[in-house]
Order: C-alpha cells, then sequence, then structure tokens
DNA sequence: GATAGGAATATTGGATCCAATATACAATAT
DNA sequence: ATATTGTATATTGGATCCAATATTCCTATC
C-alpha cells in the first residue's frame, strides 16, 4: 500500500477557519480598529453558522486581538501610544533573550534561509509583504532557540503589534533602517556573537518602536 | 441617592462563570493532567448548556491550560520536564525585569501589603493556601511597575506550572526556602535596590525551578 | 425645535436539535 | 482463541430556535 499519510486530527474545524482568517485580518490592518464585527454577518461570509464565529472571537478576545462587550459584539481592539510602548519594551527584552539562546545552535541551513529572508525583504517593493518577509526573517533565526514557550509569546506580543508595525515599515523610511539593522545582526549570527547579536536585536525592535511611537504622536494629534 | 454604582457591563457571561471555575481546579491540581473534560457533565454541574463550556474550553486551549482533539474532547493538559524547565526560565527573564521596573515605584503601602503577605506566607501551615498566598506577595511588588502587559504574560506563565509549583512547595522543603528569598525580596524592596531585587527575584524563580524539575525527574522514573 | 418615552428592529447569549465522528461491544470468520 | 467486521452508544461540532439586551426611530409633549 502506497499512499501518503496525512494526520487527520489536525482537520481544522470552522471555528479554526474563521479564526485564522480574522487574525490574519486584524494583523494585516485590513481590519480598522475599533470596526465592528458582526456575528452574524461573519457567519454569512463563512457560509456557517454563528457557532463557529463566537468561538472564534472568544479566541481573539483571548489573545487581545478584539475586545467584547456583553450583548454589544466585539470591536478590533486598539491600542494607545503607552500600551504600544510597552509591548515593543516587552518584545525587545524576550527576542533579545531568545536571539541569544539561538546563536549557538545556528546552522548553515539556517542561516542560509535566513538570508534568503533578509535579501528578499530588501528587495520587496511592495508594502504588503514586507510584515509578513520581516516576521520570516527573525522566525528563521529565533526558531534554533529550541524555546517554543518563548516563541508562541513572541508570536502573541508580535500579532499585536503588527499592524502598526507594517504602517511604520510602510510610511515611514522604516524599510531600509531595518534592513541594514537585519544585516547587521545576520552578520552578528555569522560570527557566532550571541551577545552581539542578541543586542543588535533588542535595540532594532527599540528602534522600530521608538520610530513607530514618534510616528503616531505626531498622526494622533 | 446614594447608592454603589457597579459597572454592570462587566456582568459575567456563563461562559466566563465556567471558564474560571475550570481555571482555578487546573491550576490548583483539583483536576489532575490528562483527566477527561466532558461538555455534558460540566454543563450539567454548571446547570447551563454544552454552549457555555464549549467557549470556556476554547478559552483554556487557548492559554494551554488544556488540549482538545477534533470529535475527541478535552483534556487537562500536561507538562514535559522541559516544558516546565523551560517556562521557569522564561519566568525568571521576565518576573525579574518586572520587579527591577516596579522597584523606583514601590511606596510605603505597597510595601507594607507585601510585607503582610510575606508574613501570611510564613505562618500558613496548610498546603492549599500556599499558592495563592506567593501569588499575592509578587503581584503585589509586581503591580508597582505599571506593566500591565507584562503582568498578564506572568500571570498565563505562572498559570501554566502553578499546579507544580505547589506541589514543589509542598511536598520538598520549599516554603522554608521560599519564605527566606521572599524576605531578601522584600528587603532590597526596602532599600530601594531595583538591581538586587531584580537579581533576587530571578535567582527565586530558578531556584523553585530547579528544586521542582528535581522532584518530577525522581517522581517520574 | 428639542427632549423624553416607547415601540420596532437588530444583535448577542444560551438552549435545543441534528449530523459527524469516536468508542465500546457483540457477532462472525478463521 | 483471536482478529475483524458491523452495530449501538457516547460525544463532539454545528445549525436553528428562543430569550435577554441594545439600538434605532417614531411620537408626543413641552
Amino acid at each position: 500500500m502506497k499512499l501518503v499519510a496525512v494526520d487527520i486530527r489536525q482537520a481544522a474545524s470552522a471555528a479554526d477557519i474563521v479564526y485564522d482568517a480574522l487574525r490574519k485580518a486584524i494583523i494585516e490592518g485590513d481590519l480598522a480598529e475599533g470596526e465592528n464585527l458582526r456575528q452574524d454577518q461573519i457567519a454569512q461570509m463563512f457560509n456557517t453558522s454563528r457557532i463557529p464565529v463566537r468561538e472564534a472571537l472568544s479566541r481573539l478576545e483571548q489573545h487581545g486581538l478584539i475586545t467584547t462587550e456583553r450583548y454589544k459584539g466585539a470591536v478590533v481592539a486598539g491600542l494607545s501610544i503607552e500600551e504600544i510602548d510597552e509591548i515593543f519594551e516587552f518584545r525587545a527584552l524576550v527576542e533579545a533573550e531568545v536571539m541569544r539562546l539561538a546563536v549557538p545552535n545556528l546552522d548553515q541551513d539556517t542561516l542560509a534561509e535566513a538570508r534568503r529572508h533578509c535579501a528578499q525583504f530588501a528587495l520587496e517593493t511592495g508594502s504588503a509583504r514586507w510584515g509578513e518577509i520581516n516576521r520570516s526573517f527573525h522566525y528563521s533565526l529565533y526558531a534554533a532557540s529550541k524555546r517554543p514557550y518563548y516563541l508562541q509569546i513572541v508570536r502573541t506580543s508580535l500579532d499585536r503589534i503588527d499592524r502598526y508595525l507594517r504602517a511604520q515599515l510602510t510610511l515611514t523610511n522604516g524599510v531600509i533602517r531595518a534592513n541594514r539593522e537585519h544585516e547587521a545582526i545576520l552578520a552578528a549570527c555569522l560570527q557566532g556573537d550571541a551577545e552581539l547579536a542578541s543586542r543588535l536585536t533588542r535595540d532594532h525592535v527599540l528602534d522600530a518602536g521608538r520610530s513607530l511611537v514618534a510616528f503616531l504622536k505626531d498622526q494622533r494629534t
């Protein structure tokens, strides 16, 4: 018997599909902050009932991507400047540590992959994919840390501010700076200098945060 | 008109109540790891239908407290030694930073409250409340950091291992050591020495982790 | 014209019902 | 006796229905 076995346990439920789609839409900024999420409307869009939608919304709320009020419904969560600042500060702490832990485990394949993402980031001109490639670059390195719990935290904290990060990359000249910093991080990794890579990662995140906060402070006046 | 105004928006839904109860039961170890969670059974216990139960289970899964498999149901999540180790390492990183950020903001009232919790921890003989008082002690100090996002992360990571931490406190002589360490942290806070308080917090968490891992390695052979 | 009150509508939360899947167990064949 | 198949039961996921609450809009009153 020759057939490719798939693990059927991971078949996605309707709630999973709705959750993934909404998460993506929020992260990428397709759903604006403050926008109402009507259960009925979403259910119709996915050709399903409200039950899986409610489950998806409940999950999104747990991750802070939406806020809900009883009998009033869900809206895409917004963040204050202070909250954004805090999340960037937190990310700097955790991602710097993850980078430090990753460096000793980096092998040639991983480094090659990271270099690919880095190059791709520099080449990409459309804003749509910067956020995604940026993630891929960092994740490819972080994965070597072999710290699944840390990575999950990194993912959820990135989720919260990704929308703003994309705006920052696009609207300021963040891409040029980000690319320069990516190359520096990659160079440190190639040299096996964990401390340097960690410090550069920390600065990279804090830089982006500062730039974003400045941008938003200007915009929100 | 004289009455205490309550914000009715935060009235708990059935799903909230079920979620809180299950979370508490898992954290406190009343539900053993691997135990099945039948929707129908839980619904009957709370005099409700399965809908709110399903929502509660979905939320618990997002926080890693249970694992579910499609059409098979939910079980209380267990952690491997490696996972426990990783979470303690992570907590050490984050809680040390939170402590560092908290010290400059500590005022007399907060310190008095922390001292109360610390004393209460030393006096308590029954194992049941150690976990709770331990949390209260640390949270009372952490709150001064004014970093709600960090605190939420600390809470969820503590949730994951609280069950094991309680076992460690109870079954080894962890309480004596923990209490000594609490007093040292408190002293550092009173002196306003953020670096010291941070380092002691880090060691406190790592100590507990090492002790727990040693205990579990022995037990799980 | 502005405002308070109330009916009509929309929306959410929860209960019940049905379909899909898993599990337990009996029946049958080897 | 053991393994395999089929069937009954249990359980979950999703759809539909009902109740509780919020929102809208209309009307009456000043």
